[in-house]
DNA sequence: TATTTAATATACCAATCGGTATATAGTTTT
DNA sequence: AAAACTATATACCGATTGGTATATTAAATA
């Protein structure tokens, strides 16, 4: 069972992790989280130790988020390869959904702390790494079951996708045009079916 | 000849042009501006309404300095084939140029600027169309030389390089390595050679 | 129920924010 | 050189910034 200040500590964070990823770190001020939370600058401060701490707990927490949910989708299906599909069929509709996230907090904080003192780009970096880890792992699985070729390079094949996919998220957020993402998941279905399927 | 402001003006142009764009809009104080320019607040709002005119100023000078480089580079062929290819061979060398602006004005500012009040998403936006529009007209042109095939949706082949260029963008400064871009522009280029090449 | 402990609210801090009114300095024009 | 005009510097404004010390309230223990 979680202690009173565990359960505010949840609150809060789930609170403002759309702010921060909606407005940046700068952007983001003390009233902006006590007037969304409702709480005070005691309540906040008592469970934080200052705001960098709060920025880095609601960058988590969306990321927390958002991998548990392509984790769920990539369920549907055992095989390595419709695992692989079934990044780009998340992606697909990735607009909607990340914005219930504030934004893709990827892109978003990328390029927001790419310039700042916090620890937050070391936080993308490692979710990106990971991520495309993940990838080339499911590739590598796909080799040995069968069902995908032997001779793709799979780490530079997961940073290919990586960028492919991060290109759209950033044209469709700028552009507000739904298009970029669409496509660039057509085009990348293409890709695995007519250069890794086997 | 230019007057004593006007040349102030461009002088602080010139000067916050990379702060703004690396810092971003509330993240760049009045105070980062007067200190980098030795000005006072007097000369600021003398020559400007206020800070969200010097942060348009500062997108427009960043954008104009691009856009003339890559013209430039283009001009180093009369083929429309050929300056398609000068664009990724332009971005190949992009990283390390566009540090000089202070990263890349696109991805900076169309995140940046995407959950703000001020009209720098438009401005974005328009520069986004028109070099869409521009590299659509290239390879409409590159049909009439007969060097690139008919069936190609030219509208179609620039959202979708624009959208792989700016990924691969994004990617090198998150992670601070040339190689997305490096190997992303590779990529287009076997694209151009083999999807759209008559 | 009384007492101790945990958690939140209040009131305040110096520093900084964007912006302005006015004074001073520089430059032209007469 | 004097006057008029342009441009920059100074000093200040109220509001807001992140953060803290302390008072108050709520919860757990005795």
């Amino acid at each position: 069972m979680l202690t009173k200040s565990e359960k505010t500590t949840k609150y809060i964070i789930e609170t403002v992790a759309p702010i921060f990823n909606k407005k940046g770190y700068e952007a983001t001020s003390m009233n902006d989280i006590t007037s969304a939370t409702g709480l005070t600058k005691g309540a906040i401060y008592g469970n934080f130790k200052n705001k960098e701490a709060i920025a880095i707990a609601a960058f988590n927490e969306n990321i927390n988020s958002l991998l548990k949910k392509i984790s769920k989708h990539q369920n549907q299906s055992k095989s390595p390869l419709e695992k692989l599909y079934l990044i780009t069929d998340f992606y697909t509709n990735y607009y909607d959904y990340s914005k219930e996230l504030g934004g893709c907090p990827i892109l978003n904080i990328g390029v927001d702390a790419n310039h700042q003192d916090t620890s937050l780009i070391e936080q993308v970096r490692l979710v990106i790494n990971k991520t495309q880890h993940n990838i080339s792992k499911l590739i590598d699985w796909g080799k040995e079951t069968g069902e995908i070729k032997l001779e793709v390079n799979s780490q530079l094949f997961a940073k290919r996708l990586y960028s492919h996919i991060q290109g759209a998220i950033f044209m469709t957020y700028t552009m507000d045009d739904e298009h970029y993402l669409k496509q660039a998941m057509i085009e990348m279905n293409l890709i695995i079916k007519n250069e890794i399927e086997n």
